[in-house]
DNA sequence: GCTGTTAGCTATAGAAACTATAGCTTTTAC
DNA sequence: GTAAAAGCTATAGTTTCTATAGCTAACAGC
């Protein structure tokens, strides 16, 4: 049996954050000590641990909560859960698409400038002026 | 004279959100109608832009209102303006590796699984253990 | 000048996923 | 037995908006 400080330091979950995974049912309320304080198995342990992975590679709560589901039901059909990750992968994708056309943008603006004086500076200046920015952003 | 919904429609800032960011005193309160209503000059719709451009390349609130208030003081040196594009171009970067390591990962994921059942499904496998994974994230 | 539609007003709550605080109690190690 | 560390609950704050409710103003057509 562990306590919470104990699951937090093995999973790498802040205590807080347990109790608020607790408050929104994405791992039951465990058994309490004879003075109230909560202790965990091992199969909360691997939950915990299968949600830290999750929320690490940026699933959603909702998505990690349906894969809890289909977790739990090992004679289904995998379709879905493969979907769920292949969605995300493909969000995944547009963000980093995103993400390389303002880096693209923002190093334009933080290199076309030569540290004068603000009326003559390009970051300023661009942000002011969309039409200086090269692509669609 | 703009009313907030064509200035909302000028800049592609929704109208709630202009109302917000008065709120936070990003923007001025404005004029005012005899009927209570705001009214925008060109003075508000070029702040705003400039507003609507920093945040579509995913600056802070509080980095804005700091260039805001760089951009008000045209003879100062810019070595500032500099620094806080630098600074956020650094953390762009930083989110993109991370995205892509994820990527890998996800795709690894979703490409490894046969869409069998859920006993043998390779996304489910390896949200459960983490030793699978590849690469650290 | 009246009416109807569109637009705008304020104040408050909700979303997402936590994090922090206050004030109190339990556990544990010596 | 006691002191320090850990845990408890309940509530509020974070960030950047977005949504709702219930009301009022502006404007176009008749």
């Amino acid at each position: 049996m562990l306590s919470i400080g104990e699951l937090s330091r093995k999973t790498g979950v802040k205590i807080p954050t347990i109790r608020y995974y607790e408050q929104m049912k994405l791992i039951a309320a465990p058994e309490r000590s004879s003075g109230n304080q909560r202790r965990y198995s091992k199969t909360e342990l691997d939950r915990l641990g299968f949600i830290k992975h999750a929320r690490d590679l940026g699933l959603k709560i909702e998505d990690i909560r349906e894969l809890l589901t289909l977790a739990a039901h090992p004679e289904q059909p995998c379709a879905q859960a493969n979907q769920i990750a292949a969605n995300h992968l493909g969000s995944v994708r547009a963000k980093i698409a995103q993400l390389q056309r303002l880096e693209a943008e923002l190093a334009r603006m933080a290199e076309g400038c030569s540290s004068g004086k603000i009326e003559n500076c390009y970051v300023i200046e661009s942000l002011s002026n969309h039409a200086l920015c090269s692509e669609s952003h």
